[in-house]
This record gives structure tokens, C-alpha cells and sequence, in this order.
DNA sequence: ATTATTGCAAACGCTTTGCACTCCC
DNA sequence: GGGAGTGCAAAGCGTTTGCAATAAT
């Protein structure tokens, strides 16, 4: 089961950094996972207050973070100034086109990046650790329509 | 000379959209194109108010908004929360890197991203008005320390 | 026992809003 | 003169912080 294996790897990820291993982590971790499409960290935490778990606000913030840099999240920002998680968990890498008109998402995947950012990184002396590519634009789907509230 | 050129442009844009021609538009025109690097709607307002400008907030931003739409400013993510700005009076289109180290943001071309992006949105049924592309990473800069500040 | 982590509430930074006044058309 | 635009202050929203209480090591 792939939460077993989430547990486990946020778990050595934990202990290889001197972080304590608490039930609040976990329960965060759940939840994030768990979670459809994207989510900012405080729809996370409004999203476990009204499934009647106790967690804080600080913790939640905490944990997310934590689950990002262990990789178990990935971490976007739509433009819209606020930072988004997306659950990284049995999914391949992918970037995002943003309808400007009704706010929708959608996802693509396209190989030459990874190896467009390497060379680009090299070329200019720098480390990579990630990158993001966004496209803004309108669907052609029919009815889009100033919805400005889908993930 | 080219603020002449921006005034003109902005003007033909703020008519053609029904817009007031007012002075202080022009105000905040002038002074973003003369910002170096990339700035927040805030810093360009308490930058503008230290210049003894009687600017408000509400038309900083309600400017700056349009200045983006016009095509004069750039508007920029840069995974802050905040958004940024850029002149893109007398510049070529252009991406970042960002250390996640000392924060530095650095600039590089390439041209094979306007055809990526349009080879995807086509590929999706979409029609993209734009894009953002930005490479994290550190700088192998010797002296690059956790300064935070840079732009 | 020690000290990181938690929960809570208050503060923060950037942005948006409401409203009365102004001034472009 | 009518209504968009302005200035101001307050409110909004996502996020961070300080601190005392709690619990993992």
C-alpha cells in the first residue's frame, strides 16, 4: 500500500534530520495525500478542522513544509500569491496550463524539460534543485467561464 | 526617446479600454520603467512616497495593474507569495534563475521555449497568452550567504 | 530530564475594499 | 454634470511568530 510506503519515507526523512516523529505529522501527512488536486496550506488545515481533528494551524504549516522538502508534496505557485502542494505520491513530474478566464488546471508532462533545464543550469553556473513552468492562457473549452475557483 | 514611446503606448492602451488619461497614471508609469530589477507593487509605492510623491496606494496598484495588461511591466512569481514586477520597456523576453541560497535572481534566454509553449498549448486545446519559467537551484558563486534581499 | 513540538492567538506583509472627494470626459 | 479615478484608512487573506503547555527522546 503506497501510504505505508509515505509513512515510512517521511519517517527515515524525520529521523535523518533530527526532527521528532509525532502523531500530528502523520495525521497531516494523511490528510495531505489524501487530498484531490491542489491545496494551500490553510485549506489543508480548515480541511481537517472540519473532519474534527484537533491539529493547529502552526503545525499544520510545519508539516506541510517538512512533507515538501522530503518530496512526499511538491510545492507550486499558480500566481495567484499564495503557495499551492500538490500530493507527489504515485505521480509522474508534470507542469500546469492555467486558464486566466475560469481558473481551471490542467496538467501536462513534456520529457524535454528536465533536460532543457540541465543544460540551461550548466550553461549558466547554477545548481538546479527544481523549476517551474507555468502557461497562462484560455481553454477552448466551451464552457469556460469566469469559474475562478476550480484545482 | 522611449518614456515618449511608453506614454504613447499607454495612452493608446487606457483609450482604446475606455480608461481615464489622469496624471498620476503617467506618475507611476514613469517611475516603474525607471525601477532597476524586479520590484513589488508596494515597494514602488513607498519608493514613490519617499520621492515626496501624494500617490495612493489603491492607484499604485490599480496602475501597475494596468501597466501589465498593457504589456509596459512584466508581472513575475517568484515563489514569495508576492507578486513582482519588471520593466519590459526596451528588453528582450527572458526567464530566471533563483537561488534558494541567497535569494539572488539571475536572468538567461532561450529561444526555444516561445516554441515549446506554443507546441503544447496546441497539443492541449489551449490558447496560451503567456508563460513563467523559473530554474531553483544554488549558485556555485563563492560568496553566495543566505543574504535574502537581492533582486 | 531535556528540549523539540504543539496549540493558541496575536501580529505580520501584501493586497483589496468602501467611501467620500476630485477631476477627466 | 456624470461617473471613473483618487486618497485614505480599514479590512482581508495567507502566513509567521511568541509563548506557555505538552510529549518525544
Amino acid at each position: 500500500m503506497e501510504i505505508e510506503r509515505a509513512h515510512e519515507e517521511f519517517r527515515r526523512f524525520l529521523k535523518r534530520g533530527d526532527n521528532r516523529i509525532t502523531p500530528e505529522r502523520f495525521e497531516v501527512l494523511d490528510h495531505a495525500i489524501d487530498y484531490k488536486g491542489h491545496f494551500g496550506a490553510d485549506e489543508l488545515y480548515i480541511s481537517m478542522k472540519t473532519n474534527h481533528s484537533g491539529i493547529s494551524r502552526a503545525t499544520v504549516y510545519n508539516t506541510i513544509e517538512l512533507l515538501a522538502q522530503c518530496g512526499l508534496l511538491i510545492k507550486r505557485n499558480f500566481g495567484e500569491n499564495k503557495t499551492r502542494y500538490e500530493s507527489n505520491v504515485n505521480k509522474r513530474s508534470h507542469d500546469h496550463l492555467i486558464c486566466t478566464n475560469c481558473g481551471a488546471i490542467r496538467e501536462f508532462t513534456e520529457p524535454k524539460l528536465h533536460r532543457l533545464v540541465k543544460e540551461i543550469s550548466d550553461q549558466m553556473g547554477f545548481e538546479s534543485s527544481g523549476y517551474s513552468f507555468n502557461i497562462f492562457g484560455k481553454c477552448t473549452n466551451p464552457n469556460c467561464k469566469l469559474k475562478k475557483d476550480d484545482n
